[in-house]
DNA sequence: CTGAAAGCGCTTACAG
DNA sequence: CTGAAAGCGCTTACAG
């Protein structure tokens, strides 16, 4: 391993001055500078990290702790957060899939004295978990959280705004019978959706029918709506998973949608606009959740002492057939609104 | 901050018998230990994990350079070595979305001195890239790589064994003229697909169409099938986006699928499955894949001067109503069909 | 079984 | 403008 030492004795000079000459210190000669740049990129030298970072205490390096790091939402999330860190020139260190509150925590303290910083999202973490395993002088962001933000910075998605517009929208096409499939009792982001969709459906009748975010939950509300006497003209589920399922369940008792039922989900995943008919959802920028949350790490990490905010990010409402929208033209993935790339195994050219 | 002294002073030991005790050495007295680890719990303790580093030599990160964060391909894949990094006690550090092949090196630098192990994955990678940018000292395994595994060790997807045996899944369903849509020409994936096709495909009436993995390139392949004087009985892309692209095409021209023309894809994305009819296809398992390169990984950062490996991944055909097969029961995306595994080089070396 | 001390590679006051 | 030296927090031979 090439070390400052090293690149000291080849260049004749002292190692305090290898150090101020590549990190750009005022008080070095031009000449001197490119002599030791010279052989520094000759040697191939690396400055060795947890060194620096010893000295430094910086480590130039935030950590993620995510619930998952699979599907749609994550993987943008995470990119977004990893576009606008290498913007900033951060290293990204991520740690999901934890189980239970005991794995969470494991993780949280195995990232402390790692990073500089730490974007929190996780269904584990509330305000007891954190006082007890966060370190007070450890800068933080909670994203789609419950946890107050007096406390701790926050950024959330508009889950209530998002599901009250929905719910409106509905209401303006003239469904005055609404069902809401819900999330998972103990959701956060459930919740929310909920409690926006109540507020809005205060005029209609409406009825709750229980999901869980899988698309079998929904497969199975939709069963049981095709069975009711009663149906009512629209439902809307609280993610898109379950109103696919739904549809699927809609569509194999020969219902037509949304002649017969309309339908409109929460997300806008990809898959959402491959459906037949294409699904009328709520747009959440997630890539702007991610650089927002890193944005606001940064700002955190500048200064620690500044009081803490708590941001929402705003969502969209996105028409389409599922709700009424006549059939548009042939539009290809890359052509949506905002556009996202994909990649498949193959598309690494 | 605590730090190895403040434990130290308040057990009333040395730092060294409090390092020993908390790294589990063997010789410290059970006594002792406990006392050390409650006073550690009781101040929050939390070892600084650069000065570890910087003495050990070891971070107990690996780094993962990637293309690209986002969709299906790529979150899976790095869920896979995220699962496997977490059962070895291990952090991931990630960066993607080089543009260039100097974004790749930059980001290859910083990650060396960070990591114990790189695990590499871009189109900017090659072998001159690698003599130039990474230290030899640097445990690293290359996926979906050109690169010869004389020199470092990789893992690829059997891109070649998969179209192989699509090909014979094609014939053996009677298709006899089959046109293959190519990926990128520069394309390493794309290439040994086109390969295994041809390989299978010598008894058949064949065309090659040029595509770029593109879903628009897709489609407009369709477009020139349907306006085409005599059509292929089958079409076999060289991906699914592509697939699914010709897949509108040729509904939009009021052909039926697979009646008029069969269709099948490569990769198994989620979409797949959704699109009507569903596309037959051929999976890949993304997640053995991160699991298994990690796996690889580990290997060489235990044993650094073994002979590097090459290793190869299987794939699986997934016949679905595309290529004939009739429409089968609802299923969800979680209950994938199970469908029969083809084997074909498995490892090679 | 435990402690004193050296040293990992770097940065940064402090002198000159 | 440059160098000698201290020190970041930890681990680990080396003694005892």
């Amino acid at each position: 391993m090439v070390t400052i030492k090293d690149v000291a004795r080849e260049a004749g000079v002292s190692v305090a001055t290898v150090s101020r000459a590549l990190n750009g210190s005022a008080s070095v000669t031009a000449q001197t500078r490119r002599r030791i740049a010279g052989v520094a990129a000759r040697l191939r030298y690396v400055p060795h990290g947890a060194a620096r970072s010893l000295v430094t205490r910086r480590t130039q390096t935030v950590g993620a702790l995510l619930p998952d790091l699979f599907g749609e939402f994550f993987s943008e999330l995470i990119r977004g957060v990893d576009v606008a860190a290498r913007a900033r020139g951060l290293q990204l260190l991520v740690s999901s899939s934890h189980g239970d509150a005991f794995e969470a925590a494991t993780a949280l303290r195995a990232m402390q004295g790692r990073v500089d910083g730490l974007l929190i999202m996780s269904p584990h973490v509330d305000a007891g978990f954190l006082r007890e395993h966060l370190a007070p002088s450890v800068p933080a962001v909670l994203m789609n959280t419950s946890v107050s933000g007096k406390h701790y910075a926050t950024l959330n998605i508009d889950n209530y705004g998002g599901a009250h517009a929905m719910t409106r929208h509905l209401l303006d096409r003239g469904y005055r019978d609404i069902a809401f499939i819900t999330g998972p009792a103990d959701n956060f982001d459930a919740a929310e959706r909920l409690r926006g969709f109540r507020a809005a459906a205060k005029s209609a009748r409406t009825q709750l029918l229980r999901g869980d975010f899988s698309e079998e939950s929904g497969y199975r509300v939709g069963k049981q709506l095709v069975a009711a006497k009663q149906r009512p003209q629209a439902v809307f589920a609280a993610n898109d998973m379950m109103a696919i399922g739904c549809l699927f369940a809609l569509i194999e008792a020969g219902l037509r949608v949304p002649q017969d039922i309309a339908l409109a989900g929460f997300d806008d995943i990809p898959i959402a606009r491959y459906v037949n008919p294409p699904l009328t959802t709520v747009r959440v920028s997630i890539a702007a959740l991610g650089q927002g949350a890193l944005e606001q790490l940064v700002a955190r990490i500048d200064a620690p002492d500044a009081p803490p905010r708590a941001r929402t990010l705003d969502c969209e409402i996105v028409s389409r057939a599922s709700s009424g929208l006549a059939a548009g033209p042939y539009q290809s993935l890359h052509q949506r609104p905002k556009s996202r790339k994909h990649h498949s195994s193959g598309e690494i050219s």
